[in-house]
RNA sequence: GUGGGCAUAGCUCAGUUGGUUAGAGCGCCGGAUUGUGAUUCCGGAGGUCGGGGGUUCAAGUCCCCUUGUCCACCCCA
């Protein structure tokens, strides 16, 4: 008979995570600026089940998410799938519920999704998505305003050195409406995405073994993409290209339109970036096709994308529900701001440390902590009493900015000891003064 | 799903053509120091060398499998 027990080796799934405090107090923060930053622009906030049946999502995002999907049968037997992002489920909860809505309506969604793929740096099978959309109005004000969002919100996040590319999807479809093309649209764009990656010779040639296309018309495309100058040089270029189609006219004018209001609105019109190449691999997408990615980090990829998507309720619904949003990659722009530098990984979820001297008089802590609490400030209280060395050491560490020191000394004499942990100073004060001199040191 | 690189203490890593008891720095805990974080000094804990199998007198080291991770592809937040 053994004498060990049979432990269980505690792990996680392959490609999902644990979070510890440092990792997930800048993650709060970070959505709590997106949440902040939609709010302003009058997002309203939604939440849907992580869990649809299978018919609500399949064939939605496009053959690849379709295979990344988790999909099983629940004990009702019924055909049920994680949602792959929020934009599809939004989709379904705006069909469902728009008698009520009234449109436009506007949302935000902060949500977990789930794909079944390879994790990588920057890429995790369960992830947090930050979206933001627009449905129910086809105004060029709204895709103008989203691309606005996604300024203010790396701004507010502390980015200075971020590029937002920008695209319409009518352009590439006024060129192959132009060469009676428009059945391979979806290949033809899967093919242009890696322009930047692969190259134009190896574009070419899945263009035409991939995609079907004679060597002329692939040259025509790749004519297109690979258009260079300024936006204004670009779009007159890609003009002519599209020749009499309509949707590229469209398409031209709305992305002259986007450029010129976002300088209008006051943006720095250096984050904003024709980008010809850009596609979206998600099927749903007709229009306007943002993407936005870090100077200093290109390699993980775009941040928060979206678009343009005039059709996608329509599979819900025969009520017309154009709608236009984006989506910000919380845990990969998580990954990226480790990368920088810009997360400090100190864990304080509040300003205030209270080292513990004797435990006799404990009831005298609680009852000061509960003071302090009382006057606004969040407050740690240490547990038992430790060498006071050590638990300074504690909350230094955890990144505490103030530690409130006291004894039987300062107890009896009605005072306190504010210590500024950074100077490493202490004054001692009344304790009814002692929140002033609190804030004064927290600089609030 | 495909191809490749890695896997040794909490962290970063040494470890020679296979050869005695697997090391260092940092961190952690205790003490010198009964109420103040650094430095210094002393002491301590912590490893089935990712897991399994094989070759060998002998494997951290070589081979196979497996899991994890990273990179590239695919695709994407």
């Amino acid at each position: 008979m053994s004498t060990k027990p049979n432990l269980i080796q505690p792990r996680t799934l392959k490609g999902f995570r644990d979070f510890p405090p440092q990792m997930m107090i800048p993650r709060e923060a970070l959505i709590a600026t997106a949440k902040r930053v939609y709010s302003s622009f009058g997002f309203s906030p939604i939440d849907t089940p992580a869990l649809e049946y299978t018919e609500i999502l399949l064939g939605k995002g496009g053959a690849e998410t379709d295979k990344q999907m988790y999909r099983f049968e629940d004990n009702g037997g019924r055909d049920v799938g994680l949602r792959f992002d929020l934009t599809v489920p939004f989709a379904r909860f705006a069909a469902q519920h728009i008698g009520q809505l009234g449109t436009p309506f506007k949302r935000y969604h902060v949500g977990l999704v789930w794909r079944g793929e390879n994790a990588q740096r920057g890429r995790y099978r369960e992830f947090i998505q930050c979206d933001f959309d627009t449905i129910g109005t086809v105004s060029p004000t709204s895709d103008i305003e989203s691309a606005l969002v996604i300024h203010s919100l790396f701004r507010e996040l502390g980015f200075e050195r971020f590029t937002i590319r920008i695209n319409d999807r009518r352009l590439l479809s006024g060129v192959l409406e132009s060469q009676g093309l428009v059945e391979r649209q979806g290949d033809v764009l899967r093919a242009l995405d890696k322009l930047g990656k692969i190259g134009p010779e190896k574009v070419a040639k899945e263009l035409i073994e991939g995609a079907g296309l004679s060597a002329q018309e692939a040259q025509a495309v790749l004519e297109f993409s690979a258009l260079e100058g300024s936006t204004g040089e670009m779009l007159a270029k890609a003009e002519s290209l599209v020749g009499d189609s309509e949707a590229g006219a469209l398409g031209i004018a709305s992305l002259r339109e986007l450029f010129r209001s976002v300088e209008a609105a006051g943006a720095d019109p250096a984050r904003f970036a024709l980008d010809l190449s850009i596609a979206r691999g998600l099927d749903y997408y007709t229009g306007t096709i943002f993407e936005t990615f870090l100077d200093d980090l290109p390699g993980i990829g775009s941040c928060c994308s979206g678009g343009r998507y005039d059709d996608l309720a329509g599979l819900y619904t025969k009520e017309h529900l154009p709608g236009v949003g984006a989506s910000l990659g919380v845990d990969r722009l998580l990954a990226a701001m480790e990368e920088l530098g810009m997360v400090d990984g100190t864990s304080a979820p509040c300003p205030v440390f209270m080292p513990m001297l004797e435990k006799e008089r404990d009831s005298d802590y609680l009852a000061l902590a509960m003071e302090l609490r009382a006057a606004g400030l969040g407050v740690e209280l240490y547990p038992e009493p430790r060498k006071l060395g050590a638990q300074l050491k504690y909350a230094d560490r955890r990144g505490f900015r103030v530690a409130v020191i006291a004894g039987s000394r300062e107890f009896d004499a009605g005072t306190v000891q504010v210590k500024d942990l950074v100077q490493k100073s202490g004054q001692d004060h009344g304790r009814k003064d002692a929140p002033a001199a609190i804030r004064a040191l927290l600089g609030v």
